[in-house]
This record gives C-alpha cells, sequence and structure tokens, in this order.
RNA sequence: GCCGGCGUGGCGAAAUGGCAGACGCAAGGGACUUAAAAUCCCUUAUUCCGAAAGGAGUGUGCGGGUUCGAGUCCCGCCGCCGGCACCA
C-alpha cells in the first residue's frame, strides 16, 4: 500500500492546513473582556478527558474520543458558538519517576519530551484545539493552584447544618484539626518489604507488587486525608441533575454506599464496655443470637477472657498476616473464634456469646455487628458452621418469590415480624420505624445512615507529584501562606525509595528544612489532584492572580444556567468512578466556598467504548496487536483515521479495528476528492472539468436536504457514522453526474468539514471559495424539498408485504384504503376470507386484516 | 454472588412499534488496461419451486406474551462483556 500511488494528495495537504491553522489562530475560544469578544454568541464547552503523555505515544482510543468532541466543535462553531475545546497534560504519575530511577533522567525531561510527542501527534489530527490555552498539571504556574486548593480545603470544614463547606472560622468546636476537609490520620498504607517501598494501589495486582510479584503489606502511616465522606449525599442528589449515563450514575451511587439503618448498643456482661453496631434490619434486633467484631476492634483485647486469649491473639495474627489476594479470594470459608465475652440483647436481656471474625469489616460501621442468622446469609453460614442458634424472627409471608416459609433456611427479604415481643405482626418497614422509636427512647441506639465511601488517601510516598504546602513544627501541622506558593519539588538525582515507609523528598535535606523549628511535608499528592480542576483552568489558563477568574468561571461554567459547567465531557469507562467523584468533591467545596458559580463540574458526560485490536483482543504490546495513529497517518492521512474512527459504529460501543474498515473510508474521500478534482495527462490534479454552475435538478436537491438534514440531527446525537453513511449517499449520487453541480460541493464540504477538515479546507480553496471551510455557517435544509409528491407505500395482509402502491402524498387514509383494496394480489391473498380491519399508516403502509 | 451493558448476513453495522440488513468491508462476475494497481458497473441473508422471467416460505440468541403489526415493548431462560465483591 505504501508504495501505491496516493488517491489524492493528502500528505501535502493535510501538515500544510495544519500549519495554517495554528498560523491564524483558527480555534481560539474567546473570552470575555478579550478585544473580539462577542457576548450574542452562545458559549458551548466541549472536554476531553486530557491524557497521560506517556512514553508510548498516542493511542487510537484516544484519537476514537477527541475525534467526536472534534466534530461537535467544529460544528458548534459553524454554528455560531463560541466554542471552548482545550486540551492539556495530567503528566505527574508513577511511568515517569520509575522511568528516572531506572535512567538517572529527571522526570521532568522525560515528562516534556512526552508532551512534546503527544503535542505532536494530536496536531498530527487535526484536532481543534485552541493551543493557547495548553496546561500540564506538572508546571509550577499549575499546580500553585492546585496547592493553593488544598489549602482551601485544609482551611475549610463541614458544617452539618448548613450542609457546606465554611471557612474553619466559622467552627466553634475545641480542636479545628479534627474537622478540616483535609486531615491527618494513621492510615494504612501498601508497603512491600522486599522492594523497599510504599506502592500504589495501582501497582498491586491481585495483592502483590506489580514489579516482581512480591507480597504487599498493610502498615499504618501518618497519611493526608480528604474529608469526602461528608459530602456523601450531596454527591448523591447532585446525580440526579445531571446528564449521565445511568450506568454511570448507578456506579457511583453504589461506590457511595449509602444505607440506612440504626446504631444499636449492647452492654457487655461483667464489663463496663459496651459494643455500638451499625444495622440496615434493627426490626431483627429479637433474632440476634450472637455478635461479631472485627478481629482489628479496639475492645476485642479488653472484653476476650483469659481461657481465650490465646486462640484470639492466634487468630488476629492469621488474619493480620493475610494479603488482600488471601482476604478476598480465600475468604469463601467462613471463620473465627469466640473471645469468651457475652453481649447483653437489649431487647430482650438474653445473653449472647461474642465471636471475633474477619468477615465483619473494620472499615464499614463501627466494625461490629450484631449476627441475625435467620435473616442474614453470612450470619447463616457462621452460625450453621459454628452451630450458633438460629432464631427466626421474619416470616415471608407472601411466598410470592416462590420460597416457601421456613426457619430452617435463611430468608433476607422484607416480611412480618414474629418471636419479637412488640413488633410481632408487623410488616419489615414499620417493625424498623417502631424498633428505632424504642431504641431512642432508651437511648439504647438510634436511626443513622452508613456509607461504604471512604474519606479520600491523599498523601503518597512520591517523587513526581505536587508538594504539600505544609510544614510541620514540633509534630503540629502549618499551612503555608498562598505567597509561598507554588511549593517547587527539589531538583534530586536519585529519586529511589528510601527503604523505609518515608517518602523520598525526606532524603532532600536543605529542601526540607524550613526553618529552624520547622520541616517540610515530605508526602505529595496523588496523580488524581491535577485533574480534579483542570477544566477550571482551562476557563482561563493564563491568569496569574486566580486559578480561575469570576467573569471566565461565570461565563464558561455558568452561562447555561445548568448544574454542571462543562457542556460535554467525553472520556474512557475506566474513571467512571474515582476521578468523577473526586472532581466532582473538589468542585462542591470550592462552590459551598465561593470560588466557583455551579455546584456540578460535568453537565453532560459521554463514554466512548473500547477499539480493540484486528482479533478482537484488547489492544496490548504484548499481545502485537496495537494499531498506531502515525502509521494510519502516513498510509492514509489523518483525514481517513478520522473518519475511519467514527464509522466503526456507535461511540460508546466496543469494537475492533479494520485496516480493511479503514481502506473504505480512505476510498470515499478519494471519490469526495473527484466531485472536484481530476488527473490531467501531466498527473496533476486539476479542477475537474465537469464541474458546471447549474442547478441541481430536483432528484439531486432532496438528496442534498435530506443530508443536510440527517448529517446535523446526527452530529447532535453522536450518532457520526450514520451522518458518514449519509454523506456516502450524497456523494455517490454526485459522482457520476455530468456536468455536476458545483452548488453540490457548496453543501457537502461544509457538512464534511468536522469530519474530514483538511480535506474540506483544500476542495474549498482549490474551488476559489472564500474564507475556510472550518469557518462557514452550517448549511440549513429546507423540509419542502424533501417531499415527494408521489409516495410508495407497502400493503400488507395480516402483516405480510403482497403490494406495494404508488400513490399522492396528498392521498387521504379513505383513498388509500380504496386502493389497496382494488389491488388484485390484496384481493388474492384475502379470497375467501372476509376482512376485518385496515389499519393505514400514511406514508408508510397499509395493513389489511382478514380471517 | 450482586449490579450494569450487549446478542441482527461471512464481517463492522443500520432501522420515531410500521417494507429487517441503509452505508461500508469481504467475496464473486464484468468493463477499462499490453498487464497490474487504481477506477467504474453488476450480484451477494437463507431455503424451496422454476430453464428463465419470476414466485413461495423462513429469518434479528432461545421460549412465551402484548399488538392490526415486535429487532424494537413486557415476562422467563441462555450466552458474552464490563464493574463491584463478605458493606451488616
Amino acid at each position: 500500500m505504501s508504495t501505491q500511488r496516493k488517491q489524492y494528495p493528502f500528505s501535502e495537504f493535510e501538515p500544510r492546513w495544519q500549519q495554517h491553522w495554528l498560523e491564524v489562530d483558527a480555534f481560539r475560544a474567546v473570552n470575555p473582556g478579550d478585544a473580539d469578544f462577542d457576548a450574542s454568541k452562545p458559549k458551548y464547552y466541549i472536554l476531553d478527558m486530557f491524557p497521560y503523555p506517556s512514553g508510548d505515544g498516542l493511542h487510537v482510543g484516544h484519537v476514537e474520543g477527541y475525534t467526536a468532541t472534534d466534530i461537535l466543535a467544529r460544528f458548534h462553531r459553524m454554528q455560531g458558538f463560541n466554542v471552548l475545546h482545550p486540551m492539556g497534560w495530567d503528566a505527574f504519575g508513577l511511568p515517569a519517576e520509575q522511568y528516572a530511577i531506572k535512567t538517572g533522567q529527571h522526570p521532568r525531561v522525560t515528562t516534556a519530551r512526552n508532551i512534546d510527542n503527544f503535542r505532536r501527534q494530536l496536531q498530527a489530527v487535526g484536532f481543534s484545539y485552541d493551543w493557547q490555552r495548553e496546561v500540564s498539571t506538572t508546571d509550577p504556574a499549575y499546580f500553585r493552584w492546585t496547592q493553593w486548593i488544598f489549602l482551601q480545603l485544609y482551611n475549610a470544614w463541614f458544617n452539618p447544618s448548613s450542609r457546606k463547606a465554611e471557612p474553619i472560622s466559622t467552627y466553634t468546636g475545641s480542636d479545628p484539626d479534627s474537622v478540616r476537609l483535609a486531615y491527618v490520620a494513621e492510615m494504612p498504607v501498601n508497603w512491600c518489604p522486599q522492594l523497599g517501598t510504599v506502592l500504589a494501589n495501582e501497582e498491586i495486582v491481585d495483592g502483590k507488587s506489580e514489579v516482581g510479584g512480591f507480597p504487599v503489606e498493610r502498615r499504618p502511616l501518618r497519611q493526608w486525608m480528604l474529608r469526602i465522606t461528608a459530602f456523601a449525599d450531596r454527591l448523591l442528589e447532585g446525580l440526579d441533575g445531571l446528564d449521565w449515563p445511568e450506568g454511570i450514575k448507578l456506579l457511583q451511587r453504589n461506590w457511595i454506599g449509602r444505607s440506612e439503618g440504626a446504631l444499636v448498643r449492647f452492654a457487655i456482661q461483667n464489663s463496663d464496655c459496651h459494643v455500638e453496631v451499625f444495622t440496615t434490619r434493627p426490626d431483627t434486633l429479637f433474632g440476634a443470637t450472637y455478635m461479631i467484631l472485627a478481629p482489628e476492634h479496639l475492645l476485642v483485647a479488653s472484653i476476650t477472657t483469659p481461657d481465650q486469649a490465646e486462640c484470639v491473639e492466634k487468630y488476629k495474627a492469621s488474619v493480620a498476616s493475610k494479603s488482600d489476594l488471601d482476604r478476598t479470594e480465600l475468604n469463601k470459608e467462613k471463620s473465627g473464634v469466640f473471645t469468651g465475652a457475652f453481649a447483653i440483647n437489649p431487647v430482650n436481656g438474653n445473653k449472647i456469646p461474642v465471636w471475633i471474625a474477619d468477615y465483619v469489616l473494620m472499615g464499614y460501621g463501627t466494625g461490629a455487628i450484631m449476627a441475625v442468622p435467620a435473616h442474614d446469609e453470612r450470619d447463616y453460614e457462621f452460625a450453621t458452621k459454628f452451630q450458633l442458634p438460629i432464631l427466626e424472627v421474619v416470616k415471608n409471608e407472601g411466598g410470592t418469590d416462590g420460597i416457601p416459609p421456613s426457619a430452617s433456611s435463611c430468608f433476607s427479604g422484607e416480611g412480618v415480624a414474629v418471636n419479637s415481643g412488640f413488633l410481632d405482626g408487623l410488616p419489615t418497614a414499620e417493625a424498623k420505624q417502631k424498633i428505632t422509636a424504642w431504641l431512642e427512647e432508651k437511648a439504647l441506639g438510634r436511626g443513622t445512615v452508613n456509607y461504604k465511601l471512604r474519606d479520600w488517601l491523599f498523601s503518597r510516598q512520591r517523587y513526581w507529584g505536587e508538594p504539600f504546602p505544609i510544614v510541620w513544627e514540633s509534630g503540629r501541622h502549618h499551612a503555608l501562606s498562598n505567597t509561598e506558593l507554588p511549593v517547587i519539588q527539589p531538583d534530586m538525582e536519585d529519586f529511589k525509595p528510601t527503604g523505609t515507609p518515608e517518602p523520598p523528598l525526606s532524603k532532600a535535606t536543605d529542601w526540607l528544612r524550613y526553618s529552624d523549628k520547622a520541616q517540610r511535608e515530605t508526602n505529595t499528592m496523588p496523580q488524581w489532584a491535577g485533574s480534579c480542576w483542570y477544566y477550571l483552568r482551562f476557563c482561563d489558563a493564563t491568569n496569574s492572580n486566580k486559578f480561575i477568574g469570576t467573569e471566565a468561571d461565570q461565563y464558561w461554567m455558568a452561562q447555561s444556567g445548568k448544574p454542571g459547567g462543562v457542556d460535554l465531557y467525553v472520556g474512557g469507562t475506566e474513571h467512571a468512578v474515582l476521578h468523577l467523584l473526586y472532581a466532582r468533591f473538589w468542585h462542591k467545596a470550592l462552590h459551598d466556598l465561593g470560588h466557583i458559580a455551579t455546584p456540578e463540574p460535568f453537565q453532560r458526560l459521554v463514554n466512548q467504548g473500547m477499539i480493540l485490536g484486528p482479533d478482537g483482543q484488547k489492544m496490548s504490546k504484548s499481545r502485537g496487536n496495537v494499531v498506531t495513529p502515525d502509521s494510519v497517518i502516513s498510509e492514509y492521512g489523518a483525514d481517513s483515521l478520522r473518519l475511519y474512527e467514527m464509522f466503526m459504529g456507535p461511540l460508546e460501543q466496543m469494537k475492533p479495528w479494520s485496516m480493511k474498515g479503514v481502506e473504505g473510508v480512505y476510498r470515499f474521500l478519494a471519490r469526495v476528492w473527484r466531485l472536484a478534482m481530476e488527473e490531467n495527462q501531466e498527473g496533476q490534479w486539476i479542477l475537474s472539468r465537469d464541474l458546471a454552475e447549474i442547478p441541481l435538478n430536483s432528484q439531486q436537491l432532496r438528496t442534498a436536504h435530506a443530508t443536510i438534514k440527517k448529517v446535523t440531527s446526527d452530529i447532535r446525537q453522536l450518532a457520526f457514522n450514520t451522518a458518514i453513511s449519509q454523506m456516502m449517499v450524497f456523494t455517490n449520487e454526485f459522482v457520476n453526474a455530468k456536468p455536476r453541480p458545483i452548488e453540490s460541493l457548496r453543501i457537502l464540504i461544509p457538512l464534511l468539514s468536522p469530519f474530514a477538515p483538511h480535506l474540506a479546507e483544500e476542495i474549498w480553496s482549490r474551488l476559489g471559495f472564500s474564507g475556510l471551510a472550518s469557518k462557514q455557517p452550517w448549511p440549513t435544509h429546507d423540509e419542502s424539498l424533501l417531499v415527494e409528491n408521489e409516495v410508495e407505500l407497502a400493503v400488507q395482509v395480516n402483516g405480510k408485504v403482497r403490494e406495494r402502491l404508488v400513490i399522492s402524498k396528498d392521498a387521504t387514509k379513505e383513498e388509500i384504503e380504496k386502493a389497496a383494496l382494488a389491488s388484485e394480489k390484496v384481493r388474492e391473498a384475502t379470497a375467501g376470507q372476509s376482512i376485518v380491519k385496515v389499519v393505514v399508516v400514511p406514508g408508510k403502509l397499509v395493513n389489511i386484516v382478514a380471517k
């Protein structure tokens, strides 16, 4: 193929137009206050998930989402919108640091190199980004504001009565450090003794280090945390106003994992201790026949009886040594030991044994449960194994689901309370209310809400990330002032781990020393930090006084009046939970504190599907099925790459790559080229001599206007594949027309321009039309040209097509019915039967029901 | 296990409850050419009847249902893909 003659000279004109667009700054987004700002234009903010600039370069998967947004950006510009379509780099991260450790090159150097490569590749696809707004999370001019936002969180708390983040100054309690949105806690980190380093969760596969496959331990370390849990309800409620795929909303809801229930206090027999449990089924309290604490629970040591001490210690040790892998994979079988202690069931005074078991997690609820084996699968399994009593307290009344009511197996659904004293006879929902009220009255418990969502562990023991704007003095943390930002990592030659859980920055002794008394924080922020707010920075990328100017925020984020500021956000599903949740959290906090106008960052979200290799497998180096954009561009051109990625199928769908498919769209583009151009004797491309200034005939007019209509509505629905099909239909219609109306190109080229912008510009300028094709107003269609005088209807008898009928478009239902019944074929098909009913759908078909 | 998503020709796919398979790929045939490439034209879901023109039937994972009419809506299965995974 590469030796073949090119069907149109894309390699000559594609780089030329890319250069031209850059030179004239063709896709600049205009901010309010700029000289050429036009307030009458509506704004449209369309955002890609910015890439991590890896050493491997751009992937065809990136190009898919980026092409979709590029088409929409170009389309909206042509429709008169002021379009913000920016690009940047999420450039902090592990690969750069690991590469630095291996080669001794500073991550700044390799990162800059990778960014240059990514930028070159993106420009070679012809994306219409406003490059003036390019940002990199690793740029001190950028991360100074990431650090500034961290300080906003540090200096704020969540006021439960206003349900908002507020300045810490409004907090009246005694210990502000206990309520800050950014706080310090002892939390377990992933420590790998063999590698002598702390690992990020992403570096752990199946409980072992990704590199080397060594076991990983959890080890407590002082960590920065962000209080995202305070926003759990707001993050949940905020989803309702967003135009996101329901599946993604559900994923976030499940991740937040809100559940309503009650806290119940159980006294421990012969002890001052009491244990609090969380349950979603307080109505089953009468059925609690034993209790379980997580092995790590603080009370375990104090309540364990001497004769049980040894086996409790043994069990705790065995649990502690279990890797994450063991915990998930080997825990199918229930295990646990008796502590020797008994608790008192507050509702009936029964003495119930207290066990420890690792199926109870310290991290959820209170780390302790009341076990109701008759109505909980796990408790049932445990009770059966250890022969603990099972008491039925909920009757499965209806039996509608086919499960027979039974006391010998577990029933976890809702029903009617039995064996439950004053709850007897109440349906589950009422029983819950009554028992909760009873507990509250007796001060034995209260209704409460629990979440699966944990606070965000925000520090990393890494070099290549944002340093915290924090210093430590006599064991206390202090925020640096805004004027001390940015805090830049020291230049180090040795990025290697310290061999202890201390971060690499602890080795930079000069940098570490802030003053005689104070030392800098040596942790850095996780990679998520920079991506939590980059969409705000794009609105006002060069502002050196604020992270985003008020006017820019008002215009780009708030003008549409919807909760979310970004009009469309496109990216892969891999960010469905974490990135999108973290960004929403920061956004809400910044909103509460009065820094930005909107309550949500992203109004509409679309996930592009993964592109698989030609073999239908996920693309990977080891499989050798990776297709690179560069190779496609050099053989078929950027327009073919763009067009193929959009023609493959629906954007959201997973689909395999096919080079033959690329050739198909390449042939289509060549046909478009030949609508305008032909080769002369010398083999040069000249304007086609078939072109003429003649009007379109009625058939051509109909096709042209149908194409305008379909392409326009398909782009709006992100149905790019069918928009392209329609342009193929158009081209097939005109390619053989001789003479060929020049007008056909005046219509087609603007429509094609968002998809294949280089070819569009080239043809447009060769035809001598003025301006850039990408700056033309979007064509509009005339509905009246679409209607045909005569329409063909299908005539069905009992749902089967028997005849076709050509009839005037204005024919009445009665006329159509009459004509259909008059048909010979219909008479044959209905012979010997009586006609029961005739359904006429004007413009479509007639269905005759006969018996 | 739980929660999502998806099952349509040889392949990628299309189809506001209204003629299933648009558009493209692949395949086959033809035109042009000394030849090849490129280009252009035709055929192409499947079974049966027919020499042919043409005709009849069957088809959207499987089984039911609603409807004049179902790829599309409802119920129950099967399969594939993705996410979560003892969350009390």
